[in-house]
DNA sequence: TGGCTCTGCGCC
DNA sequence: AAAGGGCGCAGAGCCA
């Protein structure tokens, strides 16, 4: 029978009887007391007759580290890793790094991973051997030699590493060669140092090769790679990727794929810190070693769902590079312009503030605002977001007027911190742009994820405030129109379908307005009363009803419900629906939430609990979903590994839920970006910006108005689905193109709002 | 000073 | 006891 041995601290002990359920048949003996030399460790194998030890304790870590001269080392990177000792009595000692044992309970998939790591010393059958490390640094003494065996690999993993200054530039690129014959797997790994024209040769030339590439986050590397014209050929591997489409809900950073796909893992990014030349190369070279590994890893045991995802998956890097090295252009003269305003609105508000409370205040920080709460009676508020300041402002006259100042110093604050702050900009020719990137492995759910460029400026491009204060120093390149197509209600409709709710497939698909029909089903009010003639009527009504809708739809409780409609939209709503006069706020909140549910019943019948027996049964979520769109390497829909236990864990059911009809929704409108990509991108009078969300931002040139129908056609994708019911139903959610002025009017993003 | 976590808030 | 989904960025505050 195996024997292990665990090292663990004091904090892991009220977590070992968890540990011990991921052991199965395994025996396994436990220390919790201090470690303070190796010599220590060694005898404690020894005692223990097992030369395979787990450990969770940071200063062991420490203690096997501090030779390397690594300084303060995180048990997190660390976890997985795999050390050796030599001891007299055993040989080769193994210690296997774990993450602390609390995460067994605090995280999902805790469990999942240390039953990972274990299988490194319980099954190492089912573990790749690695692959010697061997590399050397390429220069003009050994290019043709490495170029000439690297002609022959079966497949090339490359990393770029970048430096800031003085202006962003790749500072070397990495490879590791792998060659595949039979059973055998070698690799070699070289570095090339690009410090001259002839480097940047070699570079492209190895770039070139047949071999197909792997990369981690390639994205990242296409973006420099493209401005040096040595774009990598026959791309085909992404190893981030790929994670994603596996496990989603898991860490998918290269330290994390080298731990759970190498066995023989040790963490090497520590080493970059030395800031010593061959230390660097070296990391380098372990960045792409390390992606093939994990890669090799991959294809030993991927699952065929996770291909089939990558299949979905992989194709979007394209338009997201694209996008990405596009970018949007910026006004320069008009951001002074809107920065000016705010930080007007900041100056006279923050003096306005200061005269009523007689004090100077930081209103961004939380221990000052909390501070003031108090002053202003309210010290059972012990957060001082706007839902909770809001809570206050009700209290009392004086209370509103100071928090509505407040407020709106934070808003613009966060203005001009985040969107106006010149500088963000990416500067070419004099001109200048705002890029950002775009992630299709950035959620859990499919969308896409945004963040800065990859270039070290730009914005987050999907959260970009809805006023005109932003969005108006954003405009179409010279003689072309901004434009944005959206998917209408395209949440609300995948829903329906999904949950197989004929009610609330008729109510958002029908001709009338969705929200008008809610509130008419929800309070018992004709329709014609709420709205007319493309006309709201009852507007208060109306709210209320979107509100609810968007409450339900999440599974939110009535408490939230409260917070976000705001203690005095309450009490309007029980006035206006007339319920008993001594409800207490959350009786009125839960009575919305049930008309909401007694309207729409399948929602909570069967669509909830189809989720969770699917997790149970399956742990998966997989979409049925097939799309009537081209340029489709699979039709078989997204599946998500779920981890989480929605039958036990209340946010587990919430996410589960949410992920369906937002996981749909992000699939229809990713086929159309596709579609959009290959049929309209390549064209001079055409500019794919982005998406966000339910739209996608394009610019086309004047005199192509027609482009935006051609947009819109593409959007509008037929999807059949079979719902939670059984039901098998097909639906097209409906998109809408709005543009900019045309040549007479101004050409800016705020323009197409 | 740099690095980390927490809080707050922008979007869909 | 109560629990709104999915993201990323800036500032505050704390620690070494």
């Amino acid at each position: 029978m195996k024997k292990l041995l665990l090292i663990h601290t004091f904090q892991d002990k009220p977590y070992l009887p968890r540990f011990k359920e991921c052991l199965g048949a395994t025996a396994c003996l436990l220390f919790g007391e201090t470690i303070s030399s190796r010599t220590e460790i060694i005898r404690l194998a020894e005692r223990a007759q097992t030369p395979q030890i787990l450990c969770s304790s940071p200063a062991v870590l420490q203690l096997l580290l501090n030779s390397d001269g690594i300084k303060r080392p995180s048990l997190d990177n660390y976890a997985g890793s795999l050390f050796t000792l030599h001891s007299d009595k055993l040989g080769l000692i193994e210690i296997v790094f774990i993450n602390p044992l609390d995460q067994l309970v605090s995280v999902s998939y805790g469990k999942f991973i240390l039953r990972r790591y274990m299988s490194k010393f319980i099954s190492p059958e089912n573990w790749l051997v690695a692959p010697e490390f061997i590399w050397e640094e390429c220069d003009e003494t050994n290019f043709q030699r490495i170029l000439s065996s690297y002609s022959s690999a079966s497949l090339i993993a490359l990393d770029i590493e970048t430096g800031k200054e003085p202006q962003i530039h790749i500072t070397e690129v990495g490879y590791t060669a792998v060659w595949i014959s039979g059973d055998s797997i070698k690799t070699h790994s070289c570095v090339i140092q690009l410090d001259s024209l002839a480097k940047l040769a070699m570079i492209r030339q190895l770039n070139l090769l047949p071999a197909a590439k792997v990369m981690q986050n390639g994205k990242y590397d296409l973006s420099y790679l493209s401005r040096y014209n040595a774009v990598p050929y026959n791309y085909l591997w992404d190893t981030a990727t790929l994670m994603h489409c596996w496990y989603s809900e898991l860490p998918k950073d290269l330290g994390f794929l080298g731990a759970f796909f190498s066995r023989n893992a040790m963490y090497w990014k520590d080493l970059s810190k030395s800031g010593n030349r061959r230390d660097q190369l070296l990391y380098n070279c372990k960045d792409t070693y390390t992606t093939a590994i994990a890669f090799l890893q991959m294809l030993a045991e991927i699952p065929s769902y996770a291909k089939n995802n990558y299949l979905l998956e992989f194709p979007l890097l394209f338009p997201c590079h694209m996008a990405e090295m596009t970018g949007i252009a910026r006004d320069m003269d008009e951001l002074s312009i809107s920065y000016a305003e705010q930080k007007q609105i900041i100056a006279s508000e923050q003096e306005k503030l200061e005269r009523m409370i007689a004090s100077p205040i930081n209103v961004s920080s939380p221990v000052q605002v909390k501070k003031l709460l108090v002053i202003l009676g309210c010290k059972d508020i012990d957060s001082s977001n706007e839902k909770d300041l809001l809570k206050a402002a009700y209290r009392h006259p004086i209370n509103a007027r100071i928090i509505t100042c407040l407020l709106n110093i934070r808003k613009a604050r966060k203005l001009v911190s985040t969107y106006l702050t010149p500088g963000k900009e990416f500067t070419r020719h004099g001109k200048q742009r705002i890029l950002y990137s775009l992630n299709p492995h950035g959620t859990d759910t499919g969308r896409l994820a945004s963040k800065e460029h990859h270039f070290w400026c730009g914005l987050q491009v999907q959260n970009i405030p809805r006023g005109s204060a932003v969005k108006r120093t954003l405009i179409a390149d010279s003689g072309f129109r901004i434009a944005e197509c959206d998917l209408e209600q395209a949440e609300s409709r995948d829903t329906a379908n999904v949950a197989g709710d004929s009610a609330l497939i008729d109510a958002v698909s029908g001709e009338r307005d969705f929200h008008s029909v809610n509130a008419s089903a929800f309070f018992g009010v004709p329709y014609e009363a709420i709205y007319a003639n493309g006309k709201t009527i009852d507007k208060p009504l109306r709210d209320l009803a979107k509100k609810v809708n968007h409450g339900a739809n999440y599974l939110m409780g009535a408490g939230v419900l409260i917070d976000t409609m705001g203690l005095e939209k309450v009490f309007e709503a029980k006035s206006l629906l007339k319920l008993p006069r001594l409800w207490l706020p959350k009786q009125v909140a839960e009575y919305l939430l049930a008309q909401f549910h007694k309207t729409y019943p399948s929602l909570s019948k069967v669509f909830y609990p189809g989720v969770t027996s699917e997790v149970i049964k399956t742990r998966l979520l997989q979409s049925t979903a097939v799309h009537n769109s081209k340029y489709q390497a699979t039709t078989k829909g997204w599946a998500r590994y779920c981890f989480g236990h929605p039958d036990k864990n209340k946010r587990d059911l919430n996410g589960y839920v949410a992920h369906v009809p937002q996981n749909l929704n992000a699939m229809t409108l990713n086929k159309a970006f596709m579609q959009v990509f290959y049929d309209l991108a390549f064209k001079p009078e055409f500019k794919l910006l982005c998406q966000i969300h339910d739209s996608i931002l394009f610019q086309f040139k004047e005199g192509h108005e027609y482009l935006m129908q051609e947009v819109k056609d593409r959007m509008e994708i037929p999807v059949t689905i079979t719902g939670y019911d059984g039901k098998t139903r097909t639906f097209t959610v409906p998109a809408a193109v709005k543009a900019g002025k045309d040549r007479h009017g101004a050409h800016r993003w705020s323009e197409t709002e």
